[in-house]
DNA sequence: TCTGGGGTCCTAGGACCC
DNA sequence: TCTGGGGTCCTAGGACCC
């Protein structure tokens, strides 16, 4: 048999977090509230049998919950990010291939185990006596299957934690008795086409046939077809490849009307995304600022518009970012009009070994400034600024995008750039 | 009067995930 | 009055270039 999959998936896990440092709060409702306290993010097994939805805006909950002992927390997202690399930490040491699917959830090959059972009750009780975490174990042979399994672990009483969807027929009366909706991939747009197309089950979806599927709705929905029929399309990945955009953008507790709020704003975000690219190696030369009316408020006009600028490098220089940025919402920024929310997203990441210490800005080694003339020669020439290197390591040919790093020049750049 | 084709870039939006 | 934040991938049309 291939090697199955197992998912791990810590239960309601920031409201688990809260818990662990604050144990009064076992058994109890709990819920953690997004930024300004908007709308809820997590909830305790408690709190959702109380009705309490996820994504529901806490306001109208606020008053109904007051005296019945909801315990309400604002999110920490420090803290959950140090509880998720103590659950991973663990989940590491006990599997040789982990992949980190997200902040609460990650896929285990469980190849060689003999006892899948066994093992997965050890990861279980190893995560909670380590880091005093709730997990879920779903375990089948693919990745889609172990997320149909998990969810069972989650809901099952007698499954205690632990679900194995492995036997054909148990994969049968699990799929029979979940909606399509209710499967990793599947929302409700995608959910009322397939429905239009006379599928409407996730027993149905398995038994279409693939290569019609693709035909119809793409090589996402056959791999999906394949993985509900136990053919694993989807491997672990072991390597967390780089981001390609960072974002940092937040509701404002308040409309804002005037361009200085804004400007503040857009300065902050600025310095946090270019930090968080710092930290993960990264730079850039591409940004772009959003601004939005709030949706919400239909009496209101609305305006939510973005704005893209290039720098002639990429950088990871706070300072450079913020005045494009700035740049940026200028273009963009319409007066009268009530703002909720701003944003940042830095695009196009490259490696930060290219860019390091500002170099394209004033590298002072004479090598380096000869090789800094070659490449404005070389951008004029082309017209673009496309080339660059790096002091620190060997001369190199970088791209601005990706997807101008044509072979019929590269080679040409890399000998003009050998000083 | 006829009026290409390939390519990139930008903006916008849709769909999905956590 | 109060409705999150951070990602990925895909598509489409217009501007612009050669």
């Amino acid at each position: 048999m291939v090697a199955p999959f197992a998912l791990v998936d810590c239960n309601n896990f920031y409201a688990s977090c809260e818990r662990v440092f604050e144990p009064k709060l076992r058994g109890r409702p709990v819920v953690v509230l997004s930024n300004n306290d908007g709308c809820v993010i997590a909830r305790s097994n408690e709190a959702k049998a109380l009705g309490i939805g996820m994504g529901d805006p806490w306001h109208l909950y606020r008053a109904r919950f007051a005296e019945q002992a909801v315990t309400v927390r604002s999110s920490n997202y420090t803290l959950y990010g140090d509880m998720s690399a103590r659950v991973m930490r663990t989940l590491a040491g006990l599997t040789p291939s982990l992949e980190i699917y997200s902040i609460d959830e990650a896929f285990l090959s469980l190849a060689g185990f003999e006892d899948l059972e066994a093992h997965a009750r050890h990861l279980r009780s190893t995560v909670i006596q380590w880091t005093g975490i709730p997990v879920s174990v779903g375990i089948a042979p693919t990745k889609l299957l172990a997320k149909v399994a998990n969810r069972f672990a989650k809901r099952e009483a007698h499954a205690d934690g632990v679900k194995l969807l492995i036997d054909p027929a148990a994969q049968d009366d699990a799929l029979a008795r979940i909606e399509l909706t209710d499967l990793w991939g599947i929302a409700r747009r995608m959910a009322a086409r397939l429905k239009c197309e006379g599928i409407e089950t996730p027993l149905q979806l398995r038994a279409a046939d693939p290569q019609d599927m693709r035909q119809r709705f793409g090589v996402v929905m056959q791999r999906m077809v394949l993985e509900l029929r136990g053919m694993s399309c989807l491997p672990i990945e072991l390597v967390t490849p780089d981001r390609k955009s960072i974002v940092s953008s937040r509701s404002f507790g308040r409309l804002i009307k005037t361009r200085p709020e804004v400007e503040e704003a857009v300065t902050t975000f600025s310095a946090r995304a270019a930090a968080k690219m710092r930290r993960q190696g990264l730079a850039t030369a591409h940004l772009a600022v959003f601004i939005e009316t709030n949706p919400f408020r239909e009496q209101d006009p609305q305006y939510h518009a973005s704005r893209a600028v290039t720098l002639p490098v990429a950088t990871a220089d706070t300072a450079k970012l913020i005045t494009a940025a700035q740049t940026a919402l200028a273009a963009l920024w319409r007066p009268g009009y009530r703002y909720k929310k701003a944003g940042v997203m830095l695009m196009d990441l490259v490696k930060a070994d290219r860019v390091q210490g500002g170099l394209f800005d004033a590298p002072d080694d004479p090598k380096a400034k000869m090789r800094m003339r070659t490449v404005d020669a070389l951008n004029g020439r082309y017209g673009r600024d496309t080339v660059g290197f790096g002091v620190t390591g060997q001369p190199r040919v970088w791209t601005l995008r990706s997807d101008m790093l044509s072979p019929r020049y590269t080679t040409e750049w890399e000998e003009l750039l050998r000083v």
